[in-house]
RNA sequence: GGUGCCUUAGCUCAGUCGGUAGAGCAAAGGACUGAAAAUCCUUGUGUCCCUGGUUCGAUUCCUGGAGGCACCA
């Protein structure tokens, strides 16, 4: 048995694209060292949403505390700034009983702002929802005119066919009287906790066929009867993931089930890279190949022992 | 068997009044600090089915063939 007693508190991230193995890692590393687990995926946060999100399963959940799962009604607004201060919360409770916790999840922008902090922006959903409303009537091109007299710097370094990126600046602007990029300093906040960093990757095909298998087995497990339970909810954000529009389509007749699944195995590959690609940048990561190693764990513990 | 239409990028198709070709989707690469499983950007050389002919030049016109679809027998 490795003693970690005399160790620093240290945050231990689990991260890689989806479907290549995060949970099992997480739970087994977990349990080797009888500590518990902080969730970074953002739609699995929800309560009524399981087979789609790859939700741990009963025996999976029973096995280790998990935190941030199913915590939320699915008719929650919810974002990462709320979700950098609640988990810290946990984590800090957690470092009392514990010398290292586990993180795990896929959600890129919500583990960056858990492990560097966001800036301090405000939101409002009410400015926000006005905003969405002029582009609907008038078009992006009118918010673009505003945000260029507003934050020419942002404006000219962002993207400006991004009707996301113009209205959140937008928002910032409206909200504060300054402008976005002046607010938005990407500071790198100090936590009082170690990090290491621990990403899962493969051989591109290996993980499509991994998708694609799980993408057959969420649909035996009865993926389909879960979103129709959850048709009076189909516009909420939540429900704007992979899994669930396709099938939403599905029952509105737009194609048959063979074609929502195709797709939800061809959208599940997009996000997937874009994971990738997000990581890809991040050159604290240590990577374990996924497909080569029924040993992870000690690979990782091994890790954790030369990092104190 | 006859007649008509079709055969062009991985898929669905557009087009070239004859000067070797382009969309959508897929795919790949990328961006991304409060909607993030979201949202957005970039990237298109392929025996233009085969064969012979006309032509300076054919994927485009003509002959023959192969495959597909439809209708008639």
């Amino acid at each position: 048995m490795i003693d970690f007693s005399s160790s620093k508190k240290t945050l231990v991230v689990v991260l890689g694209p989806t479907a290549i193995g995060k949970t099992a890692l997480a739970i087994d590393l977990a349990i080797r060292l009888k500590t518990e687990i902080v969730s970074a995926d953002s739609r699995q946060f929800y309560r009524k949403m399981s087979i789609g999100v790859a939700k741990p399963d009963f025996h999976e959940m029973s096995q280790v505390p998990h935190h941030f799962i199913g915590f939320l009604s699915i008719d929650r607004e919810f974002n990462a700034g709320q979700y950098e201060l609640e988990a810290l919360n946990k984590l800090n409770q957690l470092f009392e009983t514990h010398t290292h916790v586990i993180c795990t999840g896929g959600s890129m922008l919500y583990l960056d702002a858990l492990l560097n902090g966001l800036d301090e922006l405000p939101t409002d959903s009410e400015v926000r929802k006005s905003l969405m409303k002029s582009l609907e009537q008038n078009g992006l091109s009118k918010l673009v005119d505003q945000l260029q007299k507003l934050d020419p710097d942002y404006a000219a370094s962002s993207d400006l066919n991004n009707p996301r990126r113009v209205i959140r600046a937008l928002e910032v602007c409206a909200i504060t009287g300054k402008p976005f990029s002046q607010l938005r300093l990407k500071s790198k906040k100090v936590r009082n906790f170690e990090i290491v960093k621990i990403g899962l990757r493969s051989e591109r095909n290996w993980l499509y066929e991994r998708i694609n298998l799980r993408v057959d087995e969420m649909m035996s497990k009865g993926l389909l009867e879960e979103v129709k339970s959850l048709i009076p909810f189909k516009t909420l954000n939540a429900l704007n993931t992979v899994g669930y529009q396709e099938i939403f389509a599905y029952l509105d007749g737009d194609s048959t089930l063979e074609e929502a699944m195709d797709l939800i195995k061809q959208h599940t590959r997009n996000y997937a890279k874009r994971q990738m690609t997000w990581w890809k940048r991040d050159s604290e990561i240590q990577w374990i190949e996924a497909d080569q190693s029924e040993n992870s764990v000690e690979k990782v513990l091994q890790i954790l022992l030369n990092h104190t």
